[in-house]
DNA sequence: AGAGCGCGTGTTACCGCTAACAGCGCTGAC
DNA sequence: GTCAGCGCTGTTAGCGGTAACACGCGCTCT
């Protein structure tokens, strides 16, 4: 087998489709992008010699001749490893259906100033359009300096949108009422609740969503043994340590991410507890973390690399429409969660014979 | 400030800095690529002019012009998610510096001909070379696959290079006994080992430094504990298990890498030992992880985005000198790695005053 | 019936850059 | 002195697409 679609001189180009479909190269490149005004048998035609040839456009020649996007930045600031592989897995995906090239850059700094002098820098460069995953799409002065910029911005699980910004999230308040239901509903009537950082507005969502089910269930959400963590491990580790040491011990856990409950499943093993026997330990994220950890988390699964995904196509989408002198106007588009149950969660101490009923591990 | 480099109609071109420079755009060109043939004067003269137009060449008419390559691929397969994350922005911004895209897929399958299958459709998707990351840098199937299409490779880390291969890696035996001396240099005597996945030629390496070290100290390298893993946090839960429940326990541990490393400390946490007064503890790679438990590892650190970096510019050297009709050679680039102290190791019980001379923290 | 319009398609002129070659002035060999 | 050869620079002709416009056609509207 010949290897016609690899790039450089002799690879299957517009017009040898053209030519198979005994079309012009205009009516091709018609078919291949927005379709429109092209009769359908026409078009049957060229997809068919499309097939057959295995032609696929040449990126380059394509931005230079559209005049179009052809960088998308990614500004990342210390994310869990984790989120940061997946994020950009997915990005890089989308960048490439798109025919873009991804630049990233980090901007670890806490400072004002330096976060803006990084965007600076970074926005002067080459890219038009930058994507902010979290924790940096809460972040005052990065946008601000972008909006002085004039250059677009999607914004990646950020909890309060602006008129005008485009963002991609999922609804952590649900997500939260559903893990809570289902601690419930194994049996738990004393549920602890590790906040995350708050600064973030995840972090508030995720604390609502828990207090609107312990509400739905008839419990006194403000009894409820709540600590305050910053998503690190290392705050989980002293937000379990005084969880655990509690009067009224409770019988489950639910840290607002994923390193907050590993760290509080090693306090727990630390003090000789069980999980998820003498108590159940959730997360929320599902990242690598999650299965890494023994036992593996029960969490909440973020669709990341599909926000990184609906990102870009969000960024690239405004871009173009933009070009066309369109209006830029407020898109939000909230993707699905999923609850992952796993081992480190299980019906309360008392409720032993209720163990058989524990649900199937999920997907 | 305007924005002169963002694309689209009305940037910066190459005519403008020739303008300027009162050249022609040949030899703007010249300048910005080889630069051979150009005197030197009329060299500065450009440089000036690109500098002040802060002229950036536009990748997309680059490409299209030079009919170079554009598309790199990566293929990857579950390999820790930070070792991922790190190695993909290293990729990235070598891709951006080339003006590539990189093209990412991931590999998960064990199985041979399933592995061939996924090489297959990915090759001849629309990739000139591919980038081979570990632990697929070993597989045979994938590396034959490429081999028949005729598409070159360049792996990381893979240990046994063939003569007409690309490869970047570190000394991982040279490392491993630098942390082993360290170890020996601290007082410790016993210490034991947990051997990483039998499959990858790292692990060997590894271990063949950790005895070259013991013998080098008159240590009888045959009587030191090691226990098998295989890389995973789960196997160094048990590896670490029956270190641990040893007559003669170790007073230090070296496992192969951070995951094995990380269950060892929570295996001796649950056994009410403390890190590292009881025991010390070290890892290997400096993952997200090693930072990520408590206490801190003590580890190796592989430079994981500069080798991705220098997989690609190795690739794209490679690329370009085989279009200009050059052979294939052997290449093989070894980056230096680098021991990260943290607080998971110190002297062993015995030694305490030596307590005060533990090395200070690294880097 | 003729104007006006929208549809489907082809033609032309680039997008920004570089390969290939051409041309110039200078040097050194004969 | 002439000519080959080299170093430096400019000119030309695309790379593979797409925007903008032009064109022919059938239709509706007045």
């Amino acid at each position: 087998m010949a290897r016609p679609s690899r790039r450089g001189r002799g690879a299957i180009t517009i017009e040898d489709v053209a030519r198979a479909a005994g079309v012009s190269a205009m009516t091709v490149s018609r078919v291949m992008n927005k379709g429109r005004n092209v009769r359908e048998s026409t078009r049957e035609a060229v997809l068919e010699a499309v097939e057959r040839l295995n032609y696929s456009p040449n990126t380059a020649a394509r931005s230079l001749a559209a005049g179009q996007a052809t960088h998308i930045g990614l500004l990342y600031a210390n994310p869990s490893a984790s989120y940061l592989a997946q994020f950009l897995v997915g990005a890089l995906h989308a960048a490439r259906s798109a025919g873009v090239h991804l630049v990233i850059e980090s901007c670890e700094s806490e400072d004002a100033d330096e976060q803006a002098e990084v965007t600076r820098r970074f926005a002067t460069s080459d890219v038009e359009g930058v994507v902010l995953p979290p924790p940096l799409s809460e972040s005052q002065p990065i946008m601000a300096e972008l909006d002085a910029m004039g250059i677009p911005v999607v914004t990646v699980a950020m909890g309060v949108p602006r008129d005008d910004s485009l963002n991609v999230r999922i609804d952590d308040r649900a997500a939260a009422i559903e893990m809570t239901r289902y601690l419930i509903d194994l049996g738990h009537r004393d549920i602890g609740f590790i906040k995350g950082h708050p600064n973030h507005v995840a972090s508030h969502d995720r604390f609502a969503g828990f207090r609107d089910a312990l509400t739905e269930a008839g419990l006194d959400c403000d009894k409820a043994p709540v600590e305050q963590g910053y998503f690190s491990y290392r705050s989980g580790l002293s937000a379990g340590e005084r969880l655990l040491s509690r009067q009224n011990r409770p019988t489950a856990i639910f840290a607002s991410n994923d390193d907050m409950a590993a760290a509080t499943i090693s306090v727990a093993h630390r003090r000789g507890l069980v999980v998820p026997d003498d108590i159940s330990i959730v997360g929320f994220d599902d990242t690598a973390l999650a299965t890494s950890v023994w036992p593996e988390l029960t969490t909440v699964k973020q669709p990341i690399a599909a926000m990184a995904e609906a990102a870009l196509e969000l960024m690239i989408a405004d871009l173009r429409s933009h070009r066309n002198g369109a209006q830029r106007k407020f898109t939000e588009r909230v993707l699905s969660h999923a609850m992952i149950i796993r081992e480190s969660s299980g019906p309360p101490p008392g409720a032993r014979k209720a163990k058989t009923r524990r649900p199937a591990k999920a997907s």
